[in-house]
DNA sequence: CACACAAACGGAATCCGACTCACCTTATGG
DNA sequence: CCATAAGGTGAGTCGGATTCCGTTTGTGTG
């Protein structure tokens, strides 16, 4: 039994209320400090910690949902889209995804590069969105095969770490690279 | 004017203490916080804050100098490869020059993804660098034009800023899957 | 409705780094 | 050998995250 009762009603509301003041406070940019995000929330810092082990776990959880929402595309792209064309829709879409916030930008880059368990789950559901449109692709001869979500998810994560003025830009460029490179083994490539 | 005497003795010294130790703490992985270093180099806070503006500023010398020696390579590696092949070779060589430490591996990624003006040189050589390899490639339509160092660099900086635990061999296969990208729009590729 | 009390909250205090500064020490050149 | 400016020291400040415990409040009894 993991979670012992249902959380008291005002519970239920504040961690609402810090997720909601999270996402907001990282969209924004601010540096998001914890009072900060305590303070949208209407809360104090020690309501924030009741709720959230550390910073990085209230960071975590705001993106996991983002993650549970990106992660739902790839079967609404597959079902569009030739599996090359969903695999290259979806990589760019990630980079826009980074791209709302240097504060989600260092989300993302903390839950693709830490060994953290609490990362763990995102990190998987995004690898397993990503195998998905990749044997797609490998099924049909259009990605190269040997290579899984979990790779890919890294390179990403890596490029939308970035931090620097025209990232933005370099990622969407380099994102074309993977792509190119990824079909660049198959069998029918040219 | 910029250096107006030659430093003092003991100054040059302990700047060079502090570096050797700098990088030893980088290598050995350690947290390497200023005071750890200081001690190592047996001086004080104080007289490391003499000698460098800030943490950050210490880290970009050390790997400056380690940059300098990964910049002379292209030109080696030209002289005795196709362009694509030295292009191939040198952007495993960064991957393994990022594995000589985690200390090492952050310090790479905030040199590529940082926009400050500490890191303009090291950066500005790197991609130098790279563009040296890439101008090869594409003169001998080995390599897609349109690309240049800085890009290429920054790919590599978030690889290379991974910190889970397999990042080297995703980090390699990364690496080539960049190369394969980059050769894909070339003119005689296949 | 009033009570009991565990759950939740607040926010001052603590901790942990990087970084500073007022004061001492010592090379150096004359 | 002295004057003096370059250099060194390390306790102290500062900015942030995190903790702790006294206070408040939702909730399920009677």
């Amino acid at each position: 039994m993991p979670s012992s009762r249902p959380l008291r009603a005002d519970a239920r509301r504040n961690r609402e209320a810090l997720l909601a003041a999270a996402r907001e406070a990282f969209l924004a940019d601010d540096d998001a400090h914890v009072e900060e995000i305590a303070r949208r929330a209407g809360v104090a810092v020690g309501t924030l910690y009741r709720h959230f082990e550390t910073r990085e776990a209230l960071v975590a959880e705001v993106y996991r949902q983002e993650v549970a929402e990106l992660c739902a595309t790839p079967a609404r792209l597959l079902a569009q889209h030739a599996p090359d064309e969903a695999l290259r829709t979806f990589l760019l879409l990630l980079v826009e995804h980074a791209a709302v916030g240097r504060g989600m930008g260092e989300a993302l880059e903390s839950i693709m590069a830490t060994d953290s368990p609490v990362f763990d789950d995102a990190r998987d559901e995004m690898a397993r969105a990503l195998d998905e449109l990749l044997a797609a692709g490998v099924a049909a001869d259009l990605v190269r095969s040997g290579i899984n979500g979990r790779i890919v998810l890294r390179a990403l994560g890596g490029i939308c770490g970035m931090r620097a003025k025209g990232w933005k830009d370099d990622a969407l460029r380099i994102a074309t690279i993977l792509y190119d490179g990824l079909r660049y083994g198959a069998a029918n490539h040219g």
